[in-house]
DNA sequence: ACAGCCGTCTGACGGCTCGTCAGATACTCT
DNA sequence: AGAGTATCTGACGAGCCGTCAGACGGCTGT
């Protein structure tokens, strides 16, 4: 099944039209990464689109619809990292699937970091719609986490302290975070390949409890 | 030593100017607050400091100067909390400093969110200015954290595999982000004290190697 | 081939914010 | 009070936002 594409005022649009959305798209994912999250305007969009300002709201009501639906095209790209944390990690041994997922989920963040980081501001602000993509893209791997940690804690691996719901979003978070700012502090402090190694061990204990 | 403060136009300021250059502040940071970082306007935070478009750029040469010298303010109520990751950690007792240390952080963030999140996002497109003040705001904490990892490896408590100056920037990358969440997360998942548990015992682990 | 139709696109516009300037206003000192 | 300096402001050109009526162009039926 198959979702029929719709312009701002309601209508069906046809195969032209999907392609002047698309390039809409394309246009404000390149503006975005070239003049940064704060500083992006329709009317470069419409430029480096080549369309005139007035076609890009015909498909999106404001620069936060193409947003999202940029947002809504990141989840596609978010799902399959669950598969990196099945089986659950029990064995030391596990820590090189730890780092499989880090690098994934590097991976990930890095191509689309921009409208990450644009999705979780207007979510943080309370926008429902930005809320509930990134809930959408998130909760398959909070969840999932969650899980690891509960039997870690049913296998007595992992300390009871810990709320697995509220272990899974810190571990969401720290990836997160650390990833924006790895540039910065690999000019500062360590390689890149030593905040991998970090991540990796953080994530592998918090989860699985155990250490390498 | 107090250094002179100066209209953009380089000359001195006296007094009622300085009374002038804080109320713009006071309504920036409230305009923040109020419309959301990606929403305030150079026109509405004259209007809510009851002065002419113009005084503004008499202070500050665009808003961005504006959330930059509110960021250099925010430095002063992050240094103090230092003091809380001192003595290191090495007693299973010493969780509650941890916990502490949790709570003034989340104190601190609830504060300043706003305009650290604008820091932050200017820092990470590459803002030499911004980065430079989240430097000064966060090394303090950085290297402090990264000393107890370290001196946990050396009494053999923390994993060698640990990075710790990376180790350090990760626990802030979490602390940060997850206090972004957690009205969202206390919707969905687990309650805002089982999140401060989960922090604190995930970075009392990370810092000091040990469980309670 | 061509007329008519409908989906798609656009130029042009009013309204708003930005950032600047010259000049008005308020304070200080004699 | 008057001169001089510090501070503030109204008014403006430029640029972006979001909307509208209408132009364009490909398809359909004859």
């Amino acid at each position: 099944m198959h979702e029929e594409m719709l312009a701002t005022d309601g209508r069906i649009i046809g195969e032209r039209a999907i392609a002047t959305r698309q390039r809409l798209l394309d246009a404000t994912l390149t503006l975005l990464r070239r003049d940064g999250v704060l500083d992006v305007k329709v009317v470069d969009i419409t430029r480096e689109a080549g369309a005139a300002p007035a076609t890009f709201y015909q498909y999106f009501a404001d620069l936060d619809a193409a947003i999202l639906a940029l947002a809504e095209a990141a989840i596609d790209d978010e799902a399959p990292l669950v598969d990196l944390l099945q089986p659950a990690w029990s064995t030391p041994a596990d820590a090189a699937r730890a780092r499989a997922f880090v690098d994934a989920y590097a991976t990930y963040w890095g191509e689309h970091y921009a409208v990450l980081v644009l999705r979780n501001l207007r979510a943080d602000e309370g926008d429902v719609d930005f809320r509930s993509v990134r809930s959408r893209a998130n909760l398959l791997l909070v969840r999932r986490m969650a899980e690891m940690v509960k039997l870690g804690q049913t296998e007595g691996r992992v300390t009871t302290m810990l709320d697995p719901f509220a272990a899974a979003a810190a571990m969401m978070a720290m990836l997160e975070r650390l990833l924006a700012y790895q540039n910065e502090l690999s000019r500062r402090g360590s390689s890149k390949a030593a905040q991998r190694e970090t991540l990796t061990t953080i994530l592998f204990h918090t989860l699985s409890g155990l250490t390498t």
